[in-house]
DNA sequence: AGATAATTATTAGCAAAGCTAACAATGTCC
DNA sequence: GGACATTGTTAGCTTTGCTAATAATTATCT
């Protein structure tokens, strides 16, 4: 009951890193409202941009939600432009789905305004402490791989 | 032009630290499903029961949402008899909304879930690394306070 | 005190996001 | 070729988000 148990102490490592998580993120959700998108239409767009063109269901996957979920937010952001929409050579039903220089360059400068916000937040840090976030950062990045 | 810029060098810590966040609560999202709320609800009830009761116009504030969406969260939180709305006794315009007691094991449950799954994925760590994670932690604890 | 203004929460009505079920089109397998 | 599986869309529902308008109470200012 005491070796299976991970947290038998208060306010263990995984507790303290979930709560501080949902409160980086909520602090840095108020920066999305300039880009002129939904929460959800940026969110696919960004995997769109940085993970590369994928087919539909793989967006949907990606994104945890539902393939017709994923279908009408790519008509949204088809529809500004933002991505295309392409019919995949090798198997007809699959469908290509790839951001444009213009939902690309929407993106990185929605998070551009987000990683600048959290910057001035880290800007008071020592130069010791930013190392320490640094190397737990690299921990956290192995750990959710 | 190049003093003014707090990430001129690729990766920055605020750049991981943004993706990892991100990646780490969608891991983790995957255990609500069983708690048979959905996310506002949970979200909202969360604060209810680590923040205590308080007025709507707070909760809402606290959500980052308008009174009208909170309105309805409550009601349905309050419909299933998770939160209960109570009179102010100091302003009878406001109300005071404090989560029951089915609401307050619910919610652990839910966060016991996500919590352990965290962890799950923390097990494998060396204890010198779970150290690093927690002083990072610490440092990101007072940067988003 | 009494009129006016500000605050608090709800209701109404709309757009977007999520789901399941049902469908069309294509690919796979025997 | 024909049964079956996969891929994506359409249809129709609930929930979440918003703004505008309303009711009720409290605060303010002559």
């Amino acid at each position: 009951m005491s070796v299976k148990h991970p947290h038998d102490w208060p306010d263990s490592v995984a507790e303290r890193l979930h709560a501080a998580s949902i409160r980086l993120l909520r602090l840095l959700r108020r920066e999305d409202d300039d880009s002129g998108l939904t929460a959800p239409r940026l969110s696919a767009l960004s995997v769109l941009v940085f993970g590369g063109p994928r087919s539909l269901g793989e967006l949907a996957a990606a994104e945890q939600v539902r393939p017709p979920t994923m279908s009408r937010i790519v008509d949204a952001l088809a529809a500004a432009a933002l991505v295309s929409r392409d019919p995949d050579p090798t198997d007809r039903r699959g469908v290509r789905i790839t951001a444009t220089e213009a939902g690309r360059a929407l993106l990185l400068a929605g998070r551009a305004r987000r990683v600048a916000a959290l910057e001035a937040r880290l800007a008071p840090l020592t130069v010791e402490e930013r190392q320490v976030l640094q190397r737990g950062v690299e921990i956290l990045e192995r750990v959710l791989r």
